[in-house]
DNA sequence: GTTCCTGCAAAAGCTTTGCAGAAGA
DNA sequence: TCTTCTGCAAAGCTTTTGCAGGAAC
């Protein structure tokens, strides 16, 4: 199940990371829009709420997040890097026409191959990319 | 089969790419070496036989051959991109330690879920990270 | 002579770093 | 008070763009 705004709090407890007013509005945020939003977008949204916000501190924020293995970081080819609050293994798809990203589920460990049963393996990902439904139907009316 | 480097040079008049010494050289060197360079990688590397080479050409030739599909663009989580002239479907997986890139064989379609069937993919990218045999041992000999 | 290619310099974009001041315990 | 956190400014890196000169046919 996905963890709840609450749950993640009281992993931040445990862990002794601090709970600034900006880090619980980082967290809060990710919870609440899973779409895998940029540091822009972020910070974007969050400053309406906190005008003073620098992005430095959405970055600090982050990379703690990330370090404590709450949030995970997906790169999908763009320069910039991409959130998510939902760290159990799942595969996205990014479309390339309208650049939403889907996440999708994915047996991973299916995937591993006998030449890597020497290897210690932390981290997996599975990315595809192409065009969703949406941007599908609407080529085709174009045409 | 790998293709060769005649292959892919043939390849290249068949799409009316022009065939510049310094294109033929970024060809020649991701041929023959397969450990998925970096720009800087190539250019430092080429360099040394082509003195006067800039990397805005190397940059140039590498989005020319990934536009006609001849390599590979490959993203793991590093700003900087890497280059993989073998475009068949595999695995990588980047030793967190050294920072080697092994290839790895998957059966990426054998993925693909339900979920999926209304979109269209173009790319499929699997990737892992985590700690190679060799840095596993010397970490033990370490400890 | 035209077209394509090269390469310098500058710009652009994301991310990190240094540091001083503010907030919190 | 002492530690931690914030946020501005500047720097760092990779990559892209503009453009003039050069090569090739």
């Amino acid at each position: 199940m996905d963890p709840t705004f609450e749950d993640l709090r009281q992993e931040l407890k445990t862990k002794n990371i601090g709970l600034s007013h900006q880090r619980l509005k980082v967290l809060e945020y990710l919870a609440q829009n899973r779409c895998h939003p940029t540091v822009d977008q972020i910070y974007t949204e969050l400053q309406k709420d906190i005008p003073t916000l620098s992005k430095t501190t959405v970055y600090n924020t982050l990379r703690i997040l990330a370090e404590a293995g709450l949030v995970k970081v997906i790169s999908i080819e763009d320069k910039e890097c991409r959130f998510d609050i939902d760290t159990e293994d799942h595969g996205h798809f990014k479309c390339e026409s309208c650049g939403t990203i889907f996440d999708f589920p994915v047996d991973i460990d299916s995937l591993i191959p006998e030449e890597l049963s020497n290897f210690k393996i932390n981290d997996k990902n599975v990315y595809f990319k192409g065009l969703c439904p949406g941007c599908l139907s609407n080529k085709k009316e174009i045409n």
